[in-house]
DNA sequence: GTTCGCGCTTGATCTGGGTCAAGGATAGCC
DNA sequence: GGCTATCCTTGACCCAGATCAAGCGCGAAC
């Protein structure tokens, strides 16, 4: 593995399945790419509600989200769970330098991941700066959202927790597609009643009953339990008790 | 400051009053000084109360706590605030790469900080690799506290958030002091009963109430309103809804 | 088609913690 | 000493959301 340098994240370029990932951790690469880490990485499939890693678990790779959703979760012994983060594609799973796994990691829809060894990546991100500075960069914004999400849970009303849940999937499914934040805004819900709950620090009934109180002010619009449309954005954000902007500014 | 190479962290050895946190940064540095540091490194103190840093706030600098405690907080436009961190001496303020502060940073005792100039500290940082390194370490046990948090706020009850909380004060209390964990646990509370509720997500009445339960049933013992003895940890932690270890592993 | 199972909804009731309100303790200050 | 301000405690009451319970809708298996 000492042959590795920058040029490991070219990688990304011919990486068919996972683009979207690799380009984040380097987006300054435009070309090549180096066998060596082939030795590395692979790819595992995870069907709907599978746990990729137990916490606790000894983890031995790391990696990141190619399509499909995860979650994070923290679960008492009586059984109260708490989902603490919320992976989508591109986001990243594990943590160098640890060994044990600190949360489950659960996939919420069917999944595929894009995983490489735990010690070569760590060897390669202490040989290529670049890695560590974008994967700083990529953990501070995992922890606004976390801190964010506090404010959530610690303060605000169920209504006022659907809809900042609700506004939080829009926007980043609206960013996704790229057809930006204007007109009415339709996704599917990647999350049962029970995962928004245990996201929400809800039970999953108040999650429904506050789904039909949205609903039925005209808030959003379902077409099935999980079609939304959101006809207002400004409206939404506002029941979610945010300010206009809504979110942490750049 | 194109001079700058890892040996400029090396300040940490003649930073007479943040020993901690540069050592943090950099904990194989072990000699000298760059002079070109002392240009971008300054202190600020602050009294009890005051506000660091307001949320929206252009900010141009980056530091870390030398003495004293600062807290993290959301506001609402209503007024709900949610507390969304605790800074003790050694932990990172600010971020590199952004220009506004997303939080309220409130000196909660009295406080010294050590600040850098931003974009000097940025440029250092590209061309240190370590502090990238060891930022990112950092910053995921701060991801990894702001988790742990979320489970707290969502999922606790008042009792045991409040035994949480105290759990946690007394844990990093001990091991400052570095008598261990052994024996009865014995330390001040750096918070009022306002700001442990703004951590707690609840009111300072039923903070206080829960107090005086766990006083009331021997888990802790108070001195005064603030002075707090712990006589069985692990009774402590049981209050606390934790399991044994209490905490994330490394 | 029927049956099963799962995800969801809705109703009835209960309760933990919020809200409102009235003091008590302590420290600083004159 | 008394006065004031701040922080804290305690009580009475209330309500948002939890809990318990019944049932609906719909896709999959047979």
């Amino acid at each position: 593995m000492n042959k590795l340098n920058d040029d490991v994240l070219h990688i990304s370029q011919d990486c068919g399945n996972c683009p979207i990932r690799h380009r984040a951790v380097c987006a300054r690469c435009e070309s090549d790419e180096l066998e060596q880490l082939e030795e590395i990485k692979y790819y595992r499939s995870f069907e709907a509600g599978q746990t990729v890693i137990w916490s606790g678990d000894r983890m031995d790779f790391v990696g990141s989200v190619v399509s499909g959703i995860a979650s994070l979760t923290q679960t008492m012994e009586d059984g109260r769970t708490q989902m603490v983060g919320l992976l989508l594609p591109s986001d990243f799973v594990g943590r160098p330098g640890r060994m044990a796994a600190a949360y489950d990691v659960v996939a919420t829809t069917d999944m595929v991941m894009c995983c490489f060894r735990k010690k070569p990546f760590e060897l390669m991100m202490e040989q290529t700066p670049h890695i560590a500075q974008r994967l700083l960069e990529m953990t501070l914004d995992e922890l606004d959202a976390a801190r964010e999400w506090m404010l959530v849970l610690g303060r605000k009303t169920a209504r006022e927790k659907i809809a900042s849940l609700l506004s939080i999937i829009a926007r980043r499914d609206a960013t996704l597609k790229l057809d930006g934040m204007q007109g009415p805004l339709v996704f599917d819900l990647p999350l049962t009643r029970e995962a928004m709950a245990d996201y929400l620090g809800l039970t999953l009934e108040t999650v429904s009953r506050q789904m039909s109180a949205l609903k039925r002010d005209g808030v959003i619009e379902l077409q099935g339990k999980r079609h939304v449309t959101i006809p207002d954005f400004s409206r939404l954000l506002n029941e979610a008790g945010d300010d206009a902007d809504g979110g942490i500014m750049a």
